[in-house]
DNA sequence: CGGAGGATTGCAAACCGTTTGCATCCTCAA
DNA sequence: TTGAGGATGCAAACGGTTTGCAATCCTCCG
C-alpha cells in the first residue's frame, strides 16, 4: 500500500475525528468501552483508506487482540454506522470511519496490482438509484460500486 | 430465483447464442471441446441472469460434472471473454454469457431477499470511467456497480 | 484409422476469509 | 461493591474456491 496522492484526496477524509467522539457514539449505542474496542476505532481513524481485518490487526501492534474479535466488533460497529464495509473484490472485507456526515459516502478507485486506493469524490449515483427503485418497484435500495485499474507506479514499461 | 419481469428484461439477453457459435468460439481459442464444456455452455445460455456455481452444477442435471471442473471452465471461459463474472457480495460469484458484441456490459439490481435480479440496460459509466482513468493517471481502468434492493414481492407489509 | 501428446477431468485435500460455541473475563449500572 | 450480561479468546467449523495428482479424453498427425 503506498501513500495516497495528495491532490487527489477526498477533504472530508483528512479530518480525523477524535477518538472520544467515537466512544461516545458507542456509549449511545450502548456498546461497552472495551481496550479492543477503542484499538481498533484508533487504527481506523488514522488510516484514510479502507483496511481489511488482516491490516487492523497487523496495525494493533502490542494492543492486540484476536481476529475473532474484530470481526465481531466490525459487524457492530458497521450495524451502528460507525464504520463502512468495502467489498474490492479480492475476497476480503474491507473497513472504514464512516464520514461524520453520516449519510454520504464515496467510492473507489482501486490499483489491481499495488491495491493502492485513491478516494473518489462524495456519490452521484442517488438520483439514478431512486428512479431505478421507483421503476423496478424495489425498496431500500443501496448500491456499489468500485474502479480498478493500474495505478501509474504499476503500469510496466 | 423468481422469473424476470417481462417489461424490464433487457432485449439482448433474449437471444441466445446458438451453441455452435460458442463451440466455435471455444475453438478458435484453442480449446477443446469436451462434455462438461459445452454443457456448462448450454446451461448459461438457457438462462438470462448470472448463475452461481452451485446452480450451474445443478442445472447440468445428468450431466453432472465436478464442481473444480466447473471452477476451471468459469476461468478458462472467463479469461478468453466468453462469459462474465459478476460478484453480489453474498460470497459467491456469479456467470453469465457476455453479449455477442463483445464490449458491451450491463449491470444488475438484486433483491437482497430473494436474489431475484433484474437485468439493467447497457452500462452508462464509460465516460466517467475514462476521465476517471486519466485525472488519475491509472490504464487499464474497469468498474463494478451493483444494486440492491427489496423486490416487490419481498416487502413485507 | 490408430497412436502420441497435451489438455482436461475427477477426486481429495488444502486454503482463506469468516463465523460460531463455549467458558471466562470485564464493563457498567444499581 | 457487586451482579448481570455483554465482550473476549480460543479452537473448531464453515463455505466458496483452489490445487496436486493420476487417470482420461480430445486432437492432430502420420
Amino acid at each position: 500500500m503506498s501513500r495516497p496522492c495528495p491532490q487527489h484526496q477526498h477533504p472530508h477524509r483528512l479530518i480525523q475525528q477524535p477518538l472520544s467522539d467515537l466512544t461516545d457514539k458507542l456509549r449511545r449505542g450502548e456498546l461497552k468501552i472495551t481496550a479492543p474496542r477503542q484499538a481498533i476505532l484508533d487504527v481506523l481513524r488514522k488510516h484514510s483508506s479502507p483496511l481489511t481485518i488482516k491490516e487492523i490487526h497487523t496495525s494493533l501492534g502490542k494492543l492486540d487482540c484476536d481476529l475473532a474479535t474484530i470481526y465481531r466488533n466490525m459487524h457492530t460497529l458497521e450495524r451502528m454506522g460507525l464504520v463502512r464495509r468495502y467489498d474490492f473484490g479480492d475476497g476480503a472485507a474491507r473497513f472504514e470511519l464512516s464520514p461524520e456526515e453520516g449519510d454520504s459516502h464515496h467510492h473507489h478507485l482501486v490499483c489491481t496490482r499495488c491495491a493502492r486506493i485513491v478516494e473518489l469524490d462524495d456519490c452521484f449515483l442517488n438520483e439514478f438509484q431512486d428512479q431505478l427503485a421507483r421503476r423496478h418497484g424495489f425498496t431500500q435500495i443501496s448500491h456499489r460500486m468500485e474502479f480498478f485499474g493500474l495505478c501509474p507506479n504499476c503500469q510496466a514499461p
